[in-house]
RNA sequence: GGUGGGGUGCCUGAGCGGCUGAAAGGGAUGGUCUUGAAAACCAUUGUGGCCAAAAGCCACCGUGAGUUCGAAUCUCACCCCCACCGCCA
């Protein structure tokens, strides 16, 4: 959410947001509501303002006849303030359901473009692995190692459902367990969210309204005593990105402990409904999955944000470099980085089968768009309010990245490599095994 | 699942129909004192809107409706929390 005296200020710069995101939000109707809105607002305070000064004059009335007076002129004004306060709320409504679409400013130095195709690479590190035999894909090696099972997963859990079996258990677990420890390194505190959350949670988010589609509705959330269902819908989150930044939500945070640096890690759900017959096979476009997330609140400081921007994505590529897993980093143009977005970067890994990078991490920096939506500020040292600004990143997500380290670590006799970093979570294992 | 109790500011907590935007204490900030600190004492300490600012006005005591001339206070619905018992990974 962007702050309403920006728009009414320079409507211009929001329309050519809008223009270069691709989203649509007509800017003048929000305008115009805004201006009807404050005009019936004005109206009511008045009339308010009249009926509280004729309240306080009643315990004072002289007798009988003079409280009923002034009673019955208030009644008058009753009728009027009704159907303002009628018109009033469903200006508001309106209003704020277009609020809510309204994209953030990217950053100037963000490629404009419609499309991934428009995203700039800025970096690459590593050499894609030159095989000297002919390389299987994941879902071979997956099979020939028998540690994936798409096809009994398929059965299970229906389309894009999978088993992991085995050393890919080990694996994903490993590589989770480097990462926590990596973050509690760096000082982030670790948290295992709630997925199961409330609306405001994912509106606060961002995550709606527009991206409704992509979350799973909890079709059962309890009963209430009578034997009705709960009024209240619950949804499935398809990162912990929502919860984290929820657990400050609505507070007033201590300037003294910015920056929050919150790690979290959970499963995570989506419904991939925009995506049907892409990636369909294999594991990398899932339903369910597991994550870390990295979140970052920081002062409301477009320098310091980007400094927190770029050392999150050092610290992802920091555990890709661990992996010794090539990768480069992509800044995301203006059309495909979603509408809360200042400035995002993603970074690619290197996947043999694809050949190609495929997207494994993704950096951004939304500035104040989500602490406005969840009401979340800090005081400054002045006493002013103010919203901080709010960045996450993927830390690791699994099972799409074993895509890589199995792919590029096998070898020629069929059997794969386990990443050296790796190894002491699976007992010291250095390499995975075909089975018979 | 049963039975009670309860959501008030940064925190604890009083208020239970009218000068109450809200007592008291704590905390925080500033000052006096001190070589410095502690202690003590004094002062300050809501948010948002009309609004860029002053004056003024309006709204806000979990959320939403309602009763009333007037609601933190009464009624209803919803959300949430706590305690004890039962069940449970």
């Amino acid at each position: 959410m962007l702050d309403i005296k920006f728009i009414r200020k320079d409507p211009d710069a929001v329309k050519a947001a809008c223009r270069v995101k691709n989203v649509k939000c007509d800017i003048d109707k929000l305008l115009d509501l805004d201006e009807k809105k404050i005009k019936i607002q004005q109206e009511l305070e008045a009339i308010a303002a009249e009926k509280n000064k004729a309240s306080r004059a009643i315990p004072q009335a002289k007798d009988e006849s003079e409280r009923k007076g002034i009673i019955s002129a208030m009644q008058a004004l009753g009728d009027n303030e009704n159907n303002l306060a009628k018109k009033h709320k469903e200006l508001e409504q309106e209003y704020m359901e277009l609020m809510y679409l309204v994209p953030n400013i990217p950053s100037a130095d963000s490629p404009i473009g419609s499309s991934d195709l428009d995203n700039k690479e800025v970096s690459r590190w590593g050499e894609p692995a030159k095989f000297d035999f002919e390389p299987k894909d994941h879902i071979q090696l997956g099979k020939d190692l028998d540690i994936i099972d798409t096809e009994t997963g398929v059965n299970t859990s229906g389309f894009r459902g999978y088993y992991l079996k085995n050393e890919a258990v080990m694996l994903h677990y490993a590589i989770f367990w480097h990462a926590l420890n990596k973050m509690r390194q760096k000082g982030f505190d670790l948290f295992v969210p709630p997925t199961i959350v409330r609306e405001f949670v994912l509106l606060g988010s961002g995550h709606f309204p527009s991206g409704r589609d992509e979350v799973y509705v909890i079709g059962n959330p309890g009963k209430l005593e009578s034997g009705e269902a709960v009024k209240e819908p619950a949804y499935l989150a398809g990162t912990s990105e929502p919860s984290l930044l929820a657990y400050h939500s609505g507070e007033v945070i201590a300037e003294k402990k910015l920056p929050i640096k919150m790690c979290g890690i959970s499963q995570c759900y989506r419904s991939e409904v925009g995506s049907y017959g892409k990636d369909a096979k294999g594991l990398y476009r899932l339903h369910e999955f597991m994550k870390v997330e990295q979140v970052v609140i920081c002062k409301d400081d477009i320098e310091e944000s980007n400094k927190w921007l770029e050392e999150m994505r050092e610290i992802s590529q920091g555990i890709l470099k661990d992996l010794k897993l090539p990768h480069r980093v992509l800044a995301i143009c203006t059309g495909d980085m979603g509408s809360g977005k200042y400035k995002m970067y993603d970074i690619e890994t290197w996947m043999p089968s694809r050949q190609a990078y495929g997207e494994t991490h993704s950096d951004s920096n939304l500035t104040d768009w989500q602490t406005r939506r969840l009401n979340m500020r800090y005081k400054d040292k002045e006493g002013k309010m103010r919203f901080p600004y709010a960045l996450n990143n993927t830390v690791v997500a699994s099972p799409r990245l074993l895509i890589a380290i199995l792919e590029n670590y096998q070898q020629k006799d069929g059997s794969v490599a386990v990443p050296e970093v790796l190894q002491p979570y699976l007992g010291g294992q250095k390499k995975i095994e075909p089975k018979k």
